[in-house]
DNA sequence: ACATTGACCTGAGAGC
DNA sequence: TGCTCTCAGGTCAATG
């Protein structure tokens, strides 16, 4: 699930609820997840410590600490927070649960365990490492940038979109959002993108992210005539009444509108 | 250097 | 109902 805009809706969920609470007790219930720091070293950097403040690159979340240390969570394709006070509202498949002081707890699910639990001293240190590109939410970026980063790729666009040293957040939803909306096929080439679709992905990259997280990264909210309620092969274009289809790029499905997003 | 593919995990849902 | 199979909004290492 987790793209850029639920990372950040997830980040800001972290801010309206753990921030500034004293840290109890950490358990790490599946070391598998961790990444440089190991399990009795995160304990104990943040037993006593408090978040007090975060930040989101891509799909990775940060939440740094009164002592400095950055928590940094990544969610692969299933994770997400929870913070509640009854153990009935935990859910099923916690990897990290910190206890507050206050009984409450936060907990990181993650059913499929592929998303990252670590600690670093310096999160713009930590980004430069994972190599993430450019974050086009956090970070500015104009049309001139955003053909720049695109310059000498051969691929299809859509791996691009979805490429983190490109542009770090989007996946595999969002991009083909992206595409539909500035009528693009995702299999085209790069190389092969003129003017007016190379103007139309920059401001339609903006423009969904935007409009994602005002709706809360929330499907059921997104308007209708966004691909994204529709994503099922067969289903009817809602802009143009073509077919939608489903084909596979760069190993992910990636569904279109087979009318308006014709293959150059 | 860049692009593509398979491996890594688990469980929900479809189809029988 | 219960079984099997496919697929899922992630990244990384290995390959061409």
């Amino acid at each position: 699930m987790p793209e850029l805009p639920d990372v950040e809706v997830f980040r800001k969920y972290l801010n309206s609820t753990a921030l500034h609470q004293k840290i109890d007790k950490v358990e790490v219930k599946e070391k598998s997840m961790l990444g440089k720091v190991s399990s009795r070293s995160l304990q104990m950097r943040l037993k006593g410590a408090q978040f007090e403040s975060t930040l989101r690159h891509g799909k990775y979340l940060f939440a740094q600490t009164d002592q400095k240390d950055w928590l940094v969570l990544h969610f692969g394709m299933t994770g997400f927070l929870r913070y509640f006070k009854n153990p009935d509202e935990q859910p099923g498949h916690v990897r990290l649960l910190i206890h507050f002081k206050n009984e409450y707890k936060l907990a990181f699910d993650c059913r499929r365990k592929l998303g990252l639990i670590d600690l670093t001293e310096d999160a713009d240190q930590f980004i430069m490492g994972k190599d993430l590109g450019i974050d086009p939410w956090r970070q500015e970026l104009d049309l001139g940038k955003f053909k720049e980063r695109l310059q000498g790729r051969s691929g299809a666009v859509k791996s691009a979109l979805m490429n983190q040293q490109i542009f770090a957040g989007i996946g595999n939803i969002y991009s083909d959002e992206i595409l539909y909306q500035s009528d693009v096929h995702p299999e085209t080439p790069v190389n092969n993108l003129n003017e007016k679709q190379l103007k139309s992905l920059h401001s339609k990259m903006n423009h969904v992210l935007k409009m994602a997280i005002e709706k809360k990264a929330d499907p059921q909210q997104m308007p209708q005539s966004w691909l994204l309620p529709r994503r099922k092969q067969g289903e009817k274009c809602p802009r143009c009444g073509g077919e939608i289809q489903k084909i596979t790029v760069s190993g992910r499905s990636s569904y279109f509108c087979s009318k308006h997003q014709k293959a150059v």
